[in-house]
DNA sequence: GATAGAATCCGGCAATGGCGGAAATAATAT
DNA sequence: ATATTATTTCCGCCATTGCCGGATTCTATC
């Protein structure tokens, strides 16, 4: 079956209408209609029916994404076992280094910041829980990568491709497989720069009995903090050590 | 136009499988066919539509709600101005009580919980942010319902009725309207077992400069607990002060 | 109060969502 | 292993309905 087909298109026309929303962070009907290059009619259509169903609201004339949509995304973050488990490591790895600590998993080949601390020094960031980031381009997608099957690693590069988001982003298929080998040799995994500018990150799978990376963890801070033995060593053991932290309590619970 | 008639059914549908999909944590198309009284080959068209465009996943041959879904709740729920403010108040009232400490606002007619912490004491309680209540069905949706003009009030309780959810809930639409008028007189609302069994709860309003609840804090703990003084007292107090300094907070940023 | 822009409403028609039934796949029993 | 049952997926028809253009109403702004 074709992959950009959809049985119903209906379904596609009202959910692209919601991210579009939500990227805009609120939009009138006509703005929309523009944006997704569709009649104001039917636009209005999709609207009124999502108003009517509670996942959207309508606020100082323009339509914006509902709160209702909080209880479906804490359902699917809640349900994952992980979550619970890996929280408080997150939180006192916040603590311990000052700096921003993430939490992330896989879903249908790209990242998902399932949950997020803040350090008291924490730099202002674009991460949010929720949000989706390309594999490659963070420590914490790359630690997962590494330890999938070559295939599926392969196939989430075709889907995704490997676009140049900041100048260290790795474009090249076979730098990254190369460092993918590397992060398993060593147990985590580095990010200078590749995503943000002035961002490093150290991250570190959270493995089960199979071996599989369900999960990943991070530390991340700006280069000027993450320099020296304390980007080498220091943090990526207490990175290590939580994640075997959270790997031992998943088995155990 | 009539109310339970939105023009694109196949949105609904779709949201119609979503909702299932959540209560159920997960399920297989035929179980989702039988719920719904729908044949299990438009289900599954439904399913793979969603499950195409990143909403839902498939695991362990059962379909689940995906976590994208938290990308929309986190923005529905950052764009809320006093999310951002109410949140550390509500943590130090959790902190301060070693009960249960909530956000909600209105939305739709129902209260949605925007964010709770849990104290050292806190019991195992139902309540999760995105969760919809009755807004007469507990002590925040009362203050709120409290601030709104009457023709308002009568509206929400035309729509979703007064049903009795424990012995304690108000099912007469008088008494909880002479309720209200309490509650605007002493500037708190208290719940006294009328949502669950065996727990009580003290809310404040956050008014806007013109007066308007755009939410309410809360504390809420088991009856052994919230008792006495504690109760009628030190708690009412406790709230009211945490939610003048959000009132305050709202205003000057 | 006039004007412009945006949001609704409305009706027709082609597209497509819903459906039954068949095929494929998975789970379970024999 | 093999048969049996349950579940999921596929397929094509047909009536429904989603989509659209255009008219109307509403809402700002001058």
């Amino acid at each position: 079956m074709d992959e950009r087909t959809v049985p119903i298109k209906a379904a596609k026309v009202s959910f692209d209408v919601i991210e579009a929303l939500r990227e805009r962070e609120g939009a009138g009907v006509s703005e929309l209609a523009t944006a997704l290059e569709m009649p104001t009619s039917t636009i209005h259509d999709h609207l009124r029916t999502l108003e009517q169903q509670g996942y959207l609201v309508k606020e100082d004339g323009e339509y914006r994404v509902g709160a209702r949509f909080l209880e479906l995304g804490e359902q699917a973050r809640s349900r994952k076992k992980v979550y619970g488990i890996a929280r408080p490591e997150v939180d006192s790895l916040a603590e311990e280094t000052g700096e921003h600590a993430n939490l992330l998993i896989e879903e249908h080949g790209l990242g998902v910041f399932l949950y997020k601390a803040r350090g008291e020094d924490a730099v202002n960031l674009d991460t949010h829980a929720g949000m989706r980031v390309l594999l490659q381009t963070t420590a914490l997608g790359k630690t997962i990568l590494a330890y999938r099957p070559r295939e599926e690693v392969e196939a989430i590069l075709d889907e995704h491709g490997l676009p140049e988001i900041t100048a260290n982003t790795v474009t090249d298929r076979d730098e990254l497989l190369d460092e993918l080998e590397t992060i398993r040799e060593r147990g985590y995994a580095l990010d200078d720069e590749e995503r943000v500018q002035g961002m490093r990150c150290v991250a570190a799978p959270i493995l089960s009995d199979d071996q599989e990376a369900i999960a990943a963890v991070s530390v991340s801070g700006p280069r000027s903090r993450m320099a020296g033995d304390r980007y080498t060593e220091e943090i990526p053991e207490l990175v290590l050590r939580s994640a075997n932290v959270i790997e031992v309590n998943m088995t155990y619970s």
